[in-house]
RNA sequence: GGUUCCGUAGCUCAACUGGAUAGAGCAACUGCCUUCUAAGCAGUAGGUUCGGGGUUCGAGUCCCUGCGGGAUCACCA
């Protein structure tokens, strides 16, 4: 039973017997104690005042003269104002410890029987991935991650939006200025070739639509007139008509961007199960939408649109289907998730990992599908995340001010090798092993930056001041793995094996080890919380402070100076089971831990 | 304008979902490498939690209001 669990039905038993009042164990809820005062649990006595007719200072007090007394587990307390804190002794935090170490399993939850998809990526393939989509890959894939260490089998998907005006847009700008370029012929990365595309593009539309002003019309009309967007409009209109020749050169500039991709994702360290395409899914929800309006559940304008009404939910007309019967966005999400449901049929929940730029977007979706009567849809959950803004504010890729996701990594790992030449922590590398290393440093400094802040939160990134590999950062953490690593190498080495019996004629710990072993007791409940509130942040925060509080006890105590064995025992399974247990949480992040650095 | 999210140290972020004297990192300053990795540890300084009301034993957190900022309200995705 958990520590936590065995104190709450004590103070429990200690309402019944003291005050003749019954407090539900779930009713109880028990915090971390400050610092400042001693003891490890925090039971605030205010609420309680009423059900123990007493002051929460007395309350306080007789509940801890109670604990003291009856429970062999709790060595003393001491009353401040209403707040009762409560010490327990050193063999029960040993007793902890041993448990968890002997917890083979410890870090997973049992498998829960349920099953989840979790949707993150999902971009367009009309340009290359950048700052945002890091964000989104490293959030979703650690919530994927956390949901599978919390008992859900979990599947990972992504709709690739390879359909549509936009990759129309970089086809006619490739079709009209691209004198036949690939990557290959150019030895460009091929999302970054079909980028550049949608940028010239963009370039040309401006100057047909400033042409088309200065001509005397007015800058609505020339955005609907300019002759390349109406080039593009065709060419989707032939596409959705499966024009033979149109459809060649869409299969060929999105391989181009596949590949470019996969690089990208490979970098990363992301990965999915399954992978749908948006050119495979709009029709299923053309469909959908047609029954829907054939059920009366949407209506038709005059032009011939489809549209749905939700002006009693308190929102507006949403199109659905252009006059001209193509797609747009929600035919396609309406398909997608539907098919999702049909290939995944006991899937319980399905969360959508996009930024709050389209909060309204998935408000609109979920509605449409609980009125064409999916059930699963009030199941739905848009996880939805900040966007990383730059000091001079959003990125836009038209405007050329994103920050390119590949050099990122790049400079991150670049950085990471600065860092670690300047340490000189090189010595005994091969080249293989340094490049490594600055890699796995580089990547987790970025992930970490990237996952240690609230989700829902938008963040600043500046580019001129690169991201810190001190202090409160992924390179901190595993340096700290490092060090305990290195301290394994060296008990293994010189042949000290703990056991069981060893912990069990322990008694006494060092203030550093008894915080430590509250941190390690503490993680399947952040773990837990992190789950319910899809907060990888919480694991990072939690992966810091176990690290910075074990830093604390390697400078305080010594290890291999210590002459008591069994205490030195204790410090090797101690350093190993936090090693460990570093080593899932930042796991769960997607972020690796190296043996040395 | 409607809806919605946000405003915490010079900067970047926390605060166990209403609990104690609001905490970390960076930047600044002071100590600590003959000892298991100094990418570390210890310390100093830094706050009217945007302003003003309210709710209660108790508010950064909940309610109202003012100010400031973001997102969204597309036949873009």
């Amino acid at each position: 039973m958990s520590l936590d669990l065995q104190l709450k039905q004590e103070i429990s038993k200690a309402f019944s017997s003291l005050f003749d009042a019954e407090l539900k164990v779930e009713d109880i809820s028990l915090q971390p104690t400050r610092k400042e005062f001693e003891g490890s649990h925090t039971f605030v006595c205010f609420p309680y005042a009423r059900l123990s007719k007493a002051k929460p200072e007395e309350t306080a007090r007789l509940i801890g003269e109670y604990l003291k007394e009856n429970v062999e587990a709790v060595a003393d307390f001491n009353v401040v104002k209403g707040f009762l804190n409560i010490v327990f002794s050193d063999a029960t935090w040993v007793q902890v410890f041993t448990d968890i170490w002997k917890d083979e399993n410890f870090g997973q939850y049992s498998d829960n029987g349920k099953e989840v998809m979790v949707e993150y990526s999902s971009p367009n393939t009309n340009k290359p991935l950048h700052l945002g989509h890091l964000r989104n890959n490293f959030l979703g894939w650690s919530v994927a991650e956390i949901l599978k260490a919390n008992g859900y089998d979990v599947h990972k998907v992504q709709i690739i939006n390879d359909r549509g005006i936009h990759i129309c847009k970089s086809m006619v700008a490739w079709s009209k200025f691209g004198n036949g370029e690939t990557p290959e012929s150019t030895g460009k990365k091929g999302d970054k070739l079909v980028g550049d595309y949608y940028v010239k593009f963009d370039q040309e539309y401006k100057k047909q639509i400033a042409e088309l002003v200065e001509g005397g019309m007015d800058k609505e009309t020339a955005e609907k007139e300019a002759p390349i967007f109406k080039e593009a409009q065709a060419l989707l209109k032939k596409w959705e008509a499966k024009d033979p020749e149109t459809y060649e050169l869409w299969e060929t500039m999105n391989g181009w961007v596949y590949a470019g991709f996969d690089v990208t994702y490979n970098a990363m360290g992301v990965d999915f199960d399954k992978l749908y395409y948006e050119s495979n899914t709009f029709l299923l929800g053309k469909d959908e939408v047609v029954k829907g309006l054939e059920k009366g559940i949407f209506f038709e304008k005059e032009d011939g649109s489809i549209w749905v009404d939700l002006t009693e939910e308190g929102l507006d007309q949403k199109l659905l289907l252009r006059a001209d019967g193509t797609s747009v966005y929600m035919t396609q999400d309406i398909g997608t998730a539907i098919l999702r449901y049909r290939d995944f049929p006991n899937i319980s929940q399905q969360i959508y990992t996009v930024g709050n730029e389209q909060e309204y977007h998935f408000k609109v979706l979920f509605i449409i599908l609980d009125k064409l009567g999916y059930e699963w849809a009030k199941e739905c959950y848009h996880l939805s995340y900040g966007m990383v803004d730059l000091p001079s504010g959003k990125m836009k890729s038209r405007e050329g001010t994103v920050v390119d996701a590949d050099e990122l990594m790049q400079e991150m790992t670049d950085t990471a090798c600065q860092h670690t030449e300047e340490l000189g922590k090189i010595e005994g590398f091969s080249e293989e092993q340094a490049k490594e290393l600055y890699y796995t440093l580089g990547i987790g400094a970025l992930k970490y930056f990237l996952l240690k802040v609230d989700p829902t939160k938008r963040m600043l990134f500046d580019p001129n001041e690169s991201i810190q590999f001190q202090g409160n950062t992924g390179p901190f953490i595993q340096y700290t793995h490092a060090r305990i690593s290195a301290i394994l190498r060296k008990a293994e080495q010189i042949g000290v094996v703990p056991t069981e019996e060893d912990l069990k004629n322990l008694n006494e710990l060092q203030a550093s080890e008894k915080n430590v072993i509250f941190l390690l007791n503490d993680y399947m409940k952040k773990l837990a919380e992190a789950a319910e509130n899809y907060s990888p942040d919480a694991i990072a925060q939690f992966a810091y402070d176990l690290a910075k509080e074990y830093n604390r006890f390697y400078q305080e105590v010594s290890i291999f100076n210590e002459e008591d064995q069994v205490a030195l025992k204790f410090r090797i399974a101690f350093s190993s089971v936090v090693a460990k247990t570093i080593a899932k949480a930042m796991g769960l992040l997607g972020i690796q831990v190296p043996e040395r650095m």
